[in-house]
DNA sequence: TAGATTGTTAATCGATTAACAATC
DNA sequence: TAGATTGTTAATCGATTAACAATC
């Protein structure tokens, strides 16, 4: 991979793997560590990690290796964890209420701005401090906040509807945790979808592949 | 790919996307789809997806496609979805709760059988008709109930003790929603973790690029 | 039958790994 | 200095794409 040219998804999903790992080395006092060290605690080869280091730049020093906390910062730099990002929820059921309470939002570079909903019982309520405001007020507080990322938390009927009030009305990414496969016109807008039901079966897969066959054991008999 | 050779990852985690999106043609009437068609949906090439399938066996007929039916179906048997998979829940907060009331356990072929946790006033209660159980009854709970998979929603000081209590206790895989990266020694046990904040910082990274950076604005003053 | 589309092999492309000069 | 380890190019490996005979 040359530096410069366009990363790949493969490198970019080891990004935030790498400043996960390095925030727990740097939690445990670690000052410096060698691409060997650390891909063998990550299950990846040294090579791989100057190889994906290379894309953006140098970041160690020969001999030495990588200073923790600097790697991390570095990283968390091209992650845009500094940029000012900010997030509002749509749809604070179990699951948006829940990540908006246990979340760590601000580790991870995001402003959480507010909450929308529908419900009367809930808006104009806070959650963990956060204002929950009617989804109708949703342009006009766009308009008046600049939002970097619409978190979709929404019953899966309402998800397609969500999307697009809020690509027009410009925010630059969505997270979006329903089961639709969103569908977006712009180019500049972003999907990170995070499917439960394809991790499950993902895992359903690994394991069943261990066991043997549904029904298997009637097998002796045609034999 | 040679049929019956291991199936890479890459496939692995295509499988529960074809799933789906054919679920999806199948509750909008479709009756056959080709390998095209099925592509341009989903954003793949044909050919890809008749190398996927190629692992498997045969599913379709030439001239003719899939039948949206039994493509599903034969998915789902490679997912396992068939198996009488069994799952429990390893802390019931926010997260937890959110999940047990919200995701399709059986839909994606677990059944949900328990959940567990130590705080007084959920144990002994049910949530969405799951009991749930002091912690210190889950060994003998596994020793009684085939359990397939763990689902870790603990707070993440927890993680590791109630993984390495799972896998001595015998579960097949751990379905790791907390941050902390689990050691396995088993080979036979599968760890699937959902990294909610890989997931935000990859999309991060991704708005990122087509932002001026961060300070960019001071440059001309430089020149 | 003719047209369409699969199953499957071969070709290409891209990602990972290996190697090593540079240098701390 | 000698040893260690990076940055970076080259080699290898694996995944994706292309091609096409088989056949519905």
């Amino acid at each position: 991979m040359k530096r410069n040219a366009k990363v790949s998804t493969a490198v970019i999903r080891r990004l935030p793997r790498y400043y996960r790992h390095l925030s727990e080395l740097q939690r445990t006092g670690m000052v410096r560590i060698s691409s060997n060290a650390l891909g063998k605690s990550m299950g990846l080869t040294a090579s791989q990690i100057r190889q994906d280091l290379f894309c953006f730049g140098e970041f160690g020093q020969q001999g030495y290796g990588y200073k923790v906390d600097s790697l991390k910062e570095e990283i968390g730099e091209i992650l845009g964890i500094n940029r000012g990002h900010t997030l509002i929820v749509l749809g604070t059921g179990n699951l948006g209420r829940a990540i908006i309470q246990n979340f760590q939002f601000s580790s991870n570079g995001f402003h959480l701005l507010a909450a929308f909903d529908i419900n009367p019982g809930v808006v104009g309520t806070q959650i963990a401090g956060v204002p929950v405001y009617h989804a109708d007020e949703l342009e006009d507080f766009i308009a008046a906040h600049p939002v970097s990322v619409g978190m979709l938390t929404v019953p899966i009927m309402a998800a397609q509807t969500m999307c697009d009030r809020l690509v027009n009305a410009g925010v630059r990414g969505i997270w979006n945790f329903t089961n639709h496969e969103l569908a977006i016109r712009r180019e500049d807008v972003v999907v990170e979808s995070v499917h439960f039901s394809d991790s499950l079966l993902a895992l359903s897969y690994m394991i069943s592949q261990r066991e043997p066959a549904a029904g298997a054991e009637t097998e002796e008999e045609l034999e």
